[in-house]
DNA sequence: GCCGTTTTCGGCCCGACTGTTTTCAGTCG
């Protein structure tokens, strides 16, 4: 594990652990919030960890926090973490993710009846004892039965590439209700985060008992949480989706709320329930400052004497703006914010709406693979994929020798393979078919063929596949020794994590994105939902460097394609314009980058 | 614990729902 990461991993716990013991809120979130901000960070905490300035320079991070960090840094431990720890029982922390239980109740049982751990909570459940709790009736203890089934059936946050198409069926169905005039998913999967927690589906309606009837009756529903005026929630259970596709260790249900909206405050609901959190907060502190407030109904005006017992839309009061969320933000003095980057990552300070990269802008596939490895694709079919794609590049990248387990091919199969290509060329119009190859970084950074061979391609994808584990300050002189390689274009998933599944390599990014930036190397943004690789964090920090970006499918399959949709929304998140992508570029252009590297 | 073109102290977003209450605490997002 990364500093970073270690750093993360103890202001997250320290979080949770005051919360539990009844810590200041502020502080409480203060810890988290530090732990947020080293999450998204691109660079190695431990170069400054010395620098108490430098430290509190970064946002969300004081005097407090920076001396924690030095702490650690020096002795690889926080006094105050392991203080915790000690007070703390380690198996709490689990029982704070029950749903429906919150630090004050967890903090109750711990106390009086001495829980430390989910066995703990299932034995004063079985016994009854937890009845003797204030506010803990019959019913509280059912839910929560039902919730410790939820958590162990559930394991882990759902892929956006699963998610995505559960929720389009959704709103396609609540569409369909008579009275609905309207049907739209928010929530982190409006905002196209890599792992989805419960969908949230907003619907307008004349009819709203039909609307709530027809989302709590729907196939898959396994349990109703809640039905009420404005929100309902129910548990779907993720059986008959295809979960030999994504491996089958993960979720079985997932939790879906649906919240039935006045037409006058569409926007207002659509923004509030897209988050993030975070960028909400700021929105309505920004309000405040405006004299106005914000909740999920509108923009309000906050009149002298509000004793501010009653929410405005119940006084009457009119909205400022509530209809759409550009009136919102306009009428905020802001320029409409695309959900991808509602991040609290420095959006409200735009002047404009940036341009942010379309799906309908990407004109080339760049990393694609056939039956000669490891794709289902003969040569043929790949291409035809692509033309249909509209795409006026193809390029043609299976893996090399040293991925065995892949198929991969050596010089002999290659050159055997560019034969059939410039064969294909001949017969096919109307797209490019570029000879590649998908090339192994081995360990210590060299590449599977030799520069002589790999200047034969016409395209060099150059990815980690094996040795993926190995410590960071090795991982980083392996992935610069690659990009140095004169021969290679692109660096394909350069962490080779899989989401929820393997952390992959955790190298020094804004190294790897200084160096991609100095050999003309593009950094891929493999499109694929478990991989999505790069990650939002890194793409906004390459970006930012002006480093040239590559979004691929890495295709093995015709519906592969389709998760362009995914990588798109990552480069988005990471505030990617079409110019710094490659596969936005003409034809001319992109090929003579290409031709660039073979002088 | 963080933060500051009103502030270095005193703030720190807002509402719905449930279950348990008889006016609301706790949780969630």
């Amino acid at each position: 594990m990364s500093f970073n990461d270690e750093l993360v991993k103890r202001f997250e716990q320290m979080a949770q652990m005051l919360e539990l013991t009844g810590a200041n809120p502020f502080r409480v979130n203060a810890h988290a919030r530090a732990a947020r901000t080293i999450d998204e960070l691109t660079s190695d905490l431990r170069e400054i960890a010395g620098d108490a300035k430098a430290l509190i320079a970064i946002p969300g991070i004081g005097k407090g926090i920076a001396e924690k960090i030095a702490e650690f840094a020096d002795t690889g431990k926080i006094g105050e973490h392991l203080d915790l720890l000690a007070e703390v029982p380690a198996g709490l922390l689990r029982v704070l993710e029950v749903p429906g239980l919150g630090p004050k109740k967890v903090a109750l049982l711990w106390k009086d009846l001495g829980v430390e751990d989910i066995d703990g909570l299932k034995r004063v459940i079985a016994d009854d004892s937890i009845l003797g709790l204030p506010r803990m009736g019959k019913k509280t203890v059912e839910n929560l039965s039902a919730s410790i089934a939820f958590m162990e059936s559930s394991g882990e946050r759902l892929h956006l590439g699963i998610a995505a198409p559960i929720a389009e069926a959704i709103v396609e169905r609540m569409g369909s209700v008579r009275g609905v005039t309207r049907a739209a998913f928010a929530g982190s999967l409006r905002r196209g985060r890599e792992t989805i927690g419960d969908i949230d589906v907003l619907v307008c309606t004349t009819d709203p008992d039909g609307a709530r009837e027809a989302f709590t009756s729907m196939d898959g529903v396994t349990e109703v949480l809640a039905r009420g005026e404005s929100k309902s929630s129910v548990r779907l259970s993720l059986e008959g989706i295809d979960h030999a596709r994504w491996g089958g260790d993960g979720s079985s249900q997932v939790q879906v709320d649906l919240r039935i909206v006045p037409e006058g405050s569409w926007g207002a609901a659509l923004m509030y329930f897209s988050g993030s959190k975070e960028h909400n907060v700021r929105l309505r502190e920004r309000a405040q400052k405006q004299g106005l407030t914000l909740n999920e109904y509108g923009l309000y005006p906050v009149a002298e004497g509000d004793d501010g017992d009653e929410p405005p839309q119940k006084r009457g009061v009119k909205a400022k703006a509530a209809k759409t969320e550009e009136d919102i933000y306009a009428a905020l003095g802001l320029a409409w914010v695309p959900p991808e980057i509602r991040e609290d990552r420095g959006e409200l300070e735009l002047e404009q709406t940036p341009r942010l990269i379309e799906v309908g802008d990407i004109r080339a596939e760049l990393h694609a693979h056939t039956t000669a490895s490891d794709g289902s694709m003969s040569l043929e079919e790949l291409v035809a994929e692509a033309k249909a794609r509209k795409l006026h590049t193809i390029a043609v990248t299976d893996h090399s020798k040293s991925s065995a387990q892949a198929g991969g091919l050596d010089e002999k199969r290659l050159r055997a393979q560019r034969e059939q290509i410039e064969a294909l060329r001949e017969t096919t119009k109307g797209i490019e078919i570029l000879y590649g190859c998908e090339v192994d970084i081995l360990g210590d950074g060299s590449l599977d063929f030799d520069d002589d061979f790999l200047a034969e391609l016409d395209v060099v994808v150059a990815s980690p596949h094996v040795a993926l584990s190995q410590e960071p300050t090795k991982a980083t002189a392996r992935l610069l020794k690659a990009i140095e390689n004169p021969c290679v274009h692109v660096l394909g998933h350069p962490t080779g994590r899989l989401i929820n599944r393997r952390q992959g390599l955790e190298p020094a990014m804004d190294e790897i994105i200084a160096a991609a930036v100095e050999h003309d190397v593009a950094l891929e943004i493999n499109a694929h939902w478990m991989r999505l690789d790069l990650r939002d964090t890194h793409v906004r920090a390459a970006v930012a460097a002006g480093a040239k970006i590559a979004i691929d499918c890495d295709d093995h399959a015709p519906r592969d394609f389709d998760n362009l949709v995914y990588g798109v929304l990552t480069g988005r998140r990471g505030w990617l314009t079409p110019e710094l992508c490659v596969n936005t570029w003409t034809k001319s252009r992109l090929h003579k980058w290409l031709r660039s590297k073979r002088a």
